[in-house]
DNA sequence: GATTGAACGTTAGGTTATAACATAGCTTCT
DNA sequence: AGAAGCTATGTTATAACCTAACGTTCAATC
């Protein structure tokens, strides 16, 4: 379950590219987004965006977010739970939080019909804290 | 809160069509299949279909799978709590689930960072009881 | 140096979703 | 009735997202 530093080291020249364009995005960035940002670098197909970030979420250095069709670098060097991810849907920011308790109570829904989880997607769409309507 | 008859019966012909489509289909439906099934009574266009389930979503009477990037007609005729959808890979059946504590544990994970949830998306992927690996 | 396998490059095409603009029908107000 | 306003609809075009298929490169291994 570690996702040690060997991850990172054994990445390719395209894998490199395409998480250093994540990391220093502030918010998660879409295929053709990449491409662009990554033409400069000799991208040129999109093809090349997608095969990088497919060996990454392979790796868990790079998370997909389904409801935005986007992709985004892991916040954290390891994590043995399923992330839940808050996407403000003002500035677009997306923080990554985990909750151990949260994760067992996921299984235990879908268990009751006989279900049995292997991936698991929670996005919770709404506003962060400093775009919020809690102090306005 | 209540979802009441009043929703289904002021649907419009495009969007009872749709919603009758999903209602008849044992797994969800991607736009364009919605559209194929749907050229006999008159569909021509992308755009009748997304329009139609667009509304239906807002009146509650369906519910979009981001992961699948497609739509399946609601399971009940009301539900107050935040939805957890069981798909199965192997068959492509899903199943919505409900649990309180579950949707107050999300709530919980992020409004500790002050963040202020609006909507949630919770998909689990797996394999259900007839295809699964429990007793193989 | 031949073989294997993973990553890469390139072209083409499939799927999913929306923009922009025009039309039709219904309601409401005068 | 006529005008104004609203919602649903129709139609064309295009944007955005993703994958198939095929060939090449390059490093590791036999």
């Amino acid at each position: 379950m570690k996702k040690d530093n060997s991850a990172k080291q054994s990445l390719t020249k395209n894998q490199s590219l395409v998480l250093q364009a994540l990391a220093e995005a502030d918010q998660p960035l879409g295929a053709y987004e990449l491409l662009n940002r990554l033409q400069p670098s000799g991208f040129k197909a999109p093809l090349q965006v997608y095969r990088a970030l497919d060996q990454l979420v392979e790796k868990g250095l790079v998370h997909r977010l389904e409801s935005l069709n986007a992709w985004t670098a892991c916040c954290e060097d390891q994590h043995s739970y399923t992330p839940v991810f808050a996407i403000c849907d003002d500035c677009g920011t997306v923080t990554e939080h985990f909750d151990e308790q949260l994760a067992g109570n996921i299984e235990k829904v879908t268990k009751r019909s006989g279900f049995t989880p292997d991936r698991s997607i929670i996005e919770i769409h709404g506003q962060c804290d400093d775009c919020g309507t809690g102090t306005p």
